[in-house]
DNA sequence: GCTTGTGAACGAATTCACAGCT
DNA sequence: AGCTGTGAATTCGTTCACAAGC
């Protein structure tokens, strides 16, 4: 189970082959071969396979993947087997869109905590759980056990509640607000920076168009 | 000037450097070094200046880059000097939040369109928008000239509204929904799925608890 | 002296192609 | 026969290290 030498490329894409599977399950196909995959998330079979194994292996030569099997399998790598505690830092528009998101709570990611510095939003509710002022973070960040916390705050403030979610023990931080954050080594960290797509787009289009 | 051959992972930095210069122009800093954009984009300064290569040479031996031209130039090469024309569709939580998101409008991408096929929404405000109706999806697309359409829809119409977009003349799409969208090769294409970062975040969590 | 721009070295990821198993 | 798993080949991206220029 060599979970440690995956690449990155690699790990980034088992979400995607997740949802596929998922897919082949709802239509109670009981086994899917690298081709269907592939085909099924726009890669090529010979990257599902290079893939798949790094995890293992995983398939049965002469037929294919068992989708029960292997669904099970990429979950327990991602982890998501069991529930992970997740906060959300920063109610505005994004927050509220983030929280009300069905396809966390799919993947196992259960909100624990919201958090919110404007007093008007403070105590009111946000769907299962009452807002908390960013002035009990570490406190309430530490009864709840978070392990995740996603911050979708203004750019001056970010980088200080991550110090602060680090310090209370939070070993996962995924940051959309404009900034570069800084973190230690031993916490993990993704930045969405979604005006970035935009401007990959943009970027075509100025090709495309000469 | 070889922006054709300009890596795919170069021009993703891209934005990242453009920001970082918009802070030091902030700053009054007329000029900056490749170590001072390395330190603020959280690279290295070898990356920042290959990079920057393949847009010409910008800067100048023994000083640095000169802020402004530098901003000039990126922005051109990201095609975002003029305004980018923009349709959202899907007027649910996350599409309100981007729609209400500066940093669109301060890249230079204007919404200029919202579609929406639940009845109640069509007809009323989004912003300084009127939401239209997706039968309509077509006709308003053409006469407002749309370049970029955002797709915030369920899954289950993705794929249909982004073919009709196509059709329409729409040469780049920004995928939120959870499905792997297929378009012609002329059109540019980017998936964002929010759950995949959590995912990987949670295959970390599972690596460092061993 | 300082900093860019870039060939060359290195490393990582993808693709190929086929041996090995069912 | 069919499909996986994987070394080998290739492509792609990053880092090094230094020559070129201010």
């Amino acid at each position: 189970m060599p979970r440690t030498d995956v690449p990155q490329t690699t790990i980034q894409r088992l979400p995607l082959y997740l949802r596929a599977l998922l897919q082949a399950e709802e239509a109670r196909r009981p086994v899917v071969n690298s081709v269907d995959i592939a085909e099924m998330c726009g890669t090529n079979a010979a990257q599902v396979r290079k893939d798949l194994s790094y995890l293992g292996e995983l398939g049965t030569r002469g037929i294919g993947y068992d989708v029960e099997a292997l669904i099970a399998h990429i979950s327990s790598v991602l982890g998501i087997t069991q529930q992970r505690r997740v906060a959300l830092v920063g109610l505005g528009r994004l927050g509220s869109a983030l929280l009300s998101y069905r396809g966390f709570a799919e993947r196992g990611f259960e909100a624990v905590a919201v958090f919110d510095s404007d007093p008007a939003k403070i105590g009111s509710r946000a769907g299962s759980l009452t807002v908390v002022s960013t002035d009990d973070f570490e406190a309430v960040l530490e009864e709840q056990d978070v392990e995740i916390v996603i911050l979708t705050t203004p750019a001056g403030v970010t980088q200080q509640l991550a110090d602060r979610a680090v310090a209370a023990g939070v070993k996962a931080i995924l940051n959309f607000a404009p900034v570069r954050l800084t973190v230690p080594e031993t916490v993990a960290l993704r930045q969405v920076c979604l005006s970035t797509d935009l401007q990959v787009l943009s970027f075509h289009l100025a090709q495309g168009q000469q």
